[in-house]
DNA sequence: AGACTATACATAAGGAAGTTATGTATTAAA
DNA sequence: TTTAATACATAACTTCCTTATGTATAGTCT
């Protein structure tokens, strides 16, 4: 059985944000274990959030105004739900396009050939 | 006159060696003022290398054997040239193909449309 | 019934990789 | 002569993640 690799974990750093924002625009609402086995699914395990990084980044999204949550119960087990405030939308849409454009950039960068192009 | 804004700096987070080990391969031998003045060039300003991230990271991948140094004197003034060891090439080359795979899978993620191309 | 796994939350300690600030020194320009 | 550009270096600090730990319910397997 073949395991798929994860990209090194680095490359994560300062995505996090970006990803949850551009997810809950997309999905509605969601919530936090729903939102790591959502990425986890759509990239084939190559992206997988630790809840460590995600439960800080959801309660500083939802301190900072960006997402609202909801509580629901399953008998006795809570799920809080996340969703966008308007003042979310907004974030999210610059977010990812900043990060897109970044991206970009990047890719200029990564695709230079030697002394070809630069003139 | 325009000021071109910068990403926010946590972007280029895990990326740095990754654009310092391609940029060698490509522009051959480089010290590190020319490195952080090429990359603001090749971005319009929009990727800024601080020296404080630059130099430990050239350090580290000295030390790791990535990369060796050569001093050259104009004047009274040191130039340390940077190039890649036969190690960094490989290393070069395995950390782009790393963060080009990354990003689509970041682009894959982003360009999800709400409820959309997921069945 | 008991053990293990999955679901579902939360937080604290630690590390990696940046930023910001500071320092030294030469050279060119105003 | 003072400021800006060139060119290196490092230390203190911050941010953002990983790893580890903790709690608790629900489902599955033997």
């Amino acid at each position: 059985m073949y395991i798929c690799p994860m990209y090194s974990s680095e490359l994560i750093k300062g995505t996090l944000k970006t990803i949850v924002l551009n997810l809950l625009k997309e999905q509605g609402r969601m919530y936090g274990y729903e939102i790591t086995q959502r990425v986890k699914e759509l990239t084939n395990g190559k992206i997988q959030i630790t809840e460590g990084a995600l439960y800080p980044t959801l309660h500083s999204l939802e301190k900072s105004g960006e997402l609202e949550t909801e509580k629901e119960y399953l008998g006795k087990r809570v799920r809080k739900y996340y969703a966008l405030t308007e003042q979310g939308q907004t974030t999210a849409s610059q977010k990812v396009n900043e990060l897109t454009e970044f991206m970009d950039t990047m890719k200029f960068l990564l695709d230079l050939k030697p002394d070809v192009g630069n003139a």
